[in-house]
RNA sequence: CGGGGCGUAGCGCAGCUUGGUAGCGCGCACGGUUCGGGACCGUGAAGUCGGAGGUUCAAAUCCUCUCGCCCCGACCA
């Protein structure tokens, strides 16, 4: 394609209100532009690279034996209250009525309408199994959409469904799905962990994610690096490092005037954070509850959620009513309130609030001096201790960029989808779901792959495989050589892609420092410049995006060199 | 939803404290000189100062309300 009659729109400014080097580069060169909070447009270049990554999910999803199909984004909620959601989901579901009044929703994920289906149509075990997928718009009114592409109101999103008869067949597609996900991300050029996730509301028994490392994600993992084990923090079980030293004395009153936070009182009586009791009082269902937790550690809401139930934190004058004391002084001993205590506290001796205003107790022995529950409420950190094999942790910031769920009977049995089996038995399907987000893709890719001058598209999913720049549009020979160069690669075979070459071909007539600025920004893997001064010698340059390395070729065999070199790197 | 910030030309910003002709850089158009890493000179077009109301002789500037965008948190199949 000519650079002429493309929408390329690059910036020399940063936006001012960009986070994410995903979202810089994106909109400085000519990728996306914003429309509203959360709400994103491709432009040719963002299109194009969004298709290539569908191309290979496609690919991949026909090659595990899937099918494609698409349904409605817009959906009637009579299908969404059969399984609970239209009740459950909160703001986060766009809800609209038709002209007679009807609910309809915009549709967030398809679990409800392709149960639906599979309710209708599949009748027998003979029938199953099944794979269906979609590519397809979703909409959810995120709370806070953020990082450009990588949390939006509207996306695409690949799901497929599989809808089995039995467990074992659940399992099975639960496996080739997770081996096709680690095909697509590798041949997206991405660095990635599949790692033990939450099910969420998505419900459902085992599901895993597929993690991109990268400075602008939202969640964080622990890996450790003995044994693989890898889990979102949200999930993370391990161990944590106890205090080196046990702090001495016997128990008494501390006098800490006005110092409330862990912080403030470890600053104050110069002792480290880790020999402190955080103490916070929730309002669970009917009951408060006051959760310990050590001074250097956060407490896990969806851990605690899992033993609570649905809670809240007390407000400060529920804390006067219940424990008598104010916020910032509160203790655990001496109250009769249900406490848990996060399993790091078992051993040693703490500091934690007196339960009067202005003091602190110091030398405080769980389970001696007050007693309490114990439990796993601690959100996993960096060097913690691996549970499987003992081993240092450490975390890395990722973004989800694909997701497996094992969904069970979750939708099929209120949706009443069943099948006889061979026993002439009605049973309901099994089912998983399997979820990946392409613009997420092409965001991790960015992260995983820049520089200072812009960004390096992995070969798979750049937008053009080669680009040409022609340095001098007014010299005629310029012009001559580089359409017959850019006519004779577009004409040949890109092997590794099984399709011709895409080439861009700057056919711009400007000066020659912005076409390498922009072509440094925009990316493409290969670059071909010509020079006149390079031209006299019958010779071309060829810059290699990644690395910057240049070469200077004969132009004899130059789209056979040309191919030669974008095969090697 | 709680906390904070910002809305002035396409982009980046100044002007607001202390009310009085709306500015700068980049970009854009035209002319000229340039031409291997975002050139230079000259000329020019382009702004409901986010919107509404109020105070005032006079509002980008002060007051009230409102909308939008961004950040932190809550939230997040």
């Amino acid at each position: 394609m000519k650079y002429t009659n493309l929408f390329i729109p690059t910036l020399r400014e940063a936006p001012s209100d960009v986070t994410a080097v995903c979202q810089l580069l994106m909109l400085r060169a000519g990728y996306v532009r914003q429309l509203a909070t959360g709400l994103y447009i491709y432009l040719p270049l963002g299109w194009r690279v969004l298709n290539n990554i569908n191309r290979i999910l496609k690919e991949e999803m026909d090659g595990i034996g899937a099918q494609e199909f698409s349904m409605p984004i817009l959906h009637p909620a009579e299908i969404w209250s059969q399984t609970g959601r239209w009740q459950s989901i909160g703001e986060e579901m766009f809800r609209l009525k038709d002209r007679y009044g009807r609910d309809m929703c915009l549709g967030m994920t398809h679990e409800e309408i392709i149960t639906w289906l599979a309710s209708k149509e599949l009748k027998s075990y003979k029938e199953l199994p099944q794979i269906w997928y979609q590519i397809q718009t979703k909409l959810r009114d995120e709370a806070r959409p953020r990082g450009g592409v990588l949390r939006t109101r509207e996306f695409i999103m690949k799901d497929s469904y599989s809808f089995d008869a039995d467990e074992k067949g659940l399992e099975h597609n639960y496996k080739i799905h997770s081996e096709s996900y680690h095909r697509i991300f590798k041949r997206c050029g991405l660095t990635f962990y599949e790692v033990e996730s939450d099910p969420g509301m998505m419900g459902g028994s085992t599901a895993h994610e597929f993690m991109a490392p990268t400075p602008a994600g939202e969640d964080e993992i622990v890996i450790c690096g003995k044994c693989g084990y890898t889990a979102n923090v949200e999930i993370a079980e391990s161990i944590a490092v106890p205090n080196a030293d046990t702090l001495q004395g016997q128990i008494e009153d501390v006098e800490t005037p006005n110092k409330r936070t862990v912080a403030e009182v470890s600053g104050f009586l110069k002792t480290k954070s880790s020999f402190f009791i955080k103490s916070i009082l929730l309002i669970a269902k009917s009951e408060p509850v006051l959760v310990l937790i050590r001074g250097d550690h956060e407490i896990h809401e969806k851990k605690l959620t899992k033993l609570l139930g649905e809670f809240r934190h007390a407000s400060k004058d529920e804390v006067l009513n219940i424990l008598k004391v104010e916020t910032g002084f509160i203790g655990p001993v001496g109250h009769k309130v249900k406490k848990i205590a996060d399993i790091s506290l078992r051993s040693g001796t703490y500091i934690s609030g007196a339960n009067k205003s202005g003091y602190h107790t110091k030398g405080i022995r769980p389970g001696m001096d007050f007693d309490t529950e114990w439990a796993d409420i601690r959100m996993a950190k960096a060097d913690d201790t691996c549970v499987k094999c003992g081993s240092v942790l450490r975390s890395e910031k990722v973004i989800e960029i694909g997701n497996i769920f094992k969904l069970g009977t979750k939708y099929s049995v209120p949706l009443n989808a069943t099948f006889l089996d061979s026993n002439g038995q009605e049973n309901p399907i099994i089912m998983g779901s399997y979820g990946i987000g392409p613009a997420r893709i092409a965001a991790a890719a960015i992260e995983q792959s820049n520089d200072k001058d812009g960004i390096i598209w992995p070969k798979n999913i750049a937008p053009f495989d080669i680009q040409i720049l022609p340095l001098n549009m007014v010299d005629a020979r310029t012009v001559e050589l580089s359409n017959a160069l850019y006519d004779t690669i577009k004409g040949s075979i890109n092997s590794l892609l099984k399709r011709p070459f895409e080439v861009l071909l700057d056919d711009r007539d400007i000066r020659p420092g912005v076409k390498f600025k922009d072509a440094d920004l925009i990316g493409i893997p290969l670059q071909v410049i010509m020079g006149e001064k390079n031209l006299k010698n019958d010779e071309i340059e060829i810059k290699v995006r990644r690395t910057s390395e240049t070469r200077k070729i004969s132009i004899d065999r130059a789209s056979e060199e040309i191919i030669a070199i974008y095969n090697e790197i």
